[in-house]
DNA sequence: GATAGTACTATCCAATCGGGTAGTAATGGA
DNA sequence: TCCATTACTACCCGATTGGATAGTACTATC
């Protein structure tokens, strides 16, 4: 059975997290992070199919949540590092998971 | 330090989860689902916010994933009840994580 | 003097999402 | 005779998402 059984304040507490986390990129982004900070452009390759636009866009929200820190440094041309935050990286389990989650259904469905 | 270290075949993993549950509403629903069988009218008002159109275009991607059953009674007016299968019941972990951080996430963030 | 380099932003445009409303089937009860 | 009941589906239409393309800032190098 799962945590709670449906209880409607553990659902709100999901629906919390669902919406810092919605779309299909955020996660995917802070588990890029995870292995360190990266530019914006390493992250534009290494997240595989997003598009700058979305990705600048992303990056902003995950910042107005706390999930990661956007440092700048004053080169020219510019240079902008991003790290995950101890908040973001609070996430850890959840990504643990989502991973082990998506192997067994990959194996199940997907096949 | 995240699981996998950014590896790309963790990515790959997560990103299989994250297509099976894309979107707001169908950890919501298999939530609601977890405390036993619902039907849908139960589901439309259970979980919050949702349109009947929405709900049964989820409740379909769901069933496609074998994250739920639906099973149909020979009765007039239709009679339909959705449950989780145990596909389905083996997201507990992420739900519980999921929860666990909103919670921390509402009272760092939203306060 | 042209070009490359980074991290975006702006604009345009197509596709998808999702809400609201209405309709259907077969029966029992007012 | 008429209505309510359930689990949807169909249709219309506005809003949001997201892709492609181009442009900008300043400096160093060719």
């Amino acid at each position: 059975m799962l945590t709670g059984n449906g209880c409607p304040k553990t659902a709100l507490s999901i629906r919390d997290a669902l919406e810092a986390l919605e779309g299909r990129w955020k996660l995917l982004i802070l588990f890029a992070l995870s292995s360190g900070p990266k530019r914006f452009k390493q992250l534009s390759t290494e997240v595989t199919g997003i598009t700058d636009k979305t990705l600048s866009k992303e990056l902003k929200t995950l910042e107005m949540n706390q999930l990661i820190n956007r440092k700048v440094f004053d080169t020219f041309p510019p240079t902008v590092e991003y790290s995950i935050t101890e908040h973001g990286a609070s996430l850890e389990k959840v990504l643990e998971e989502l991973h082990y989650w998506g192997l067994a259904h990959r194996a199940k469905i997907i096949g």
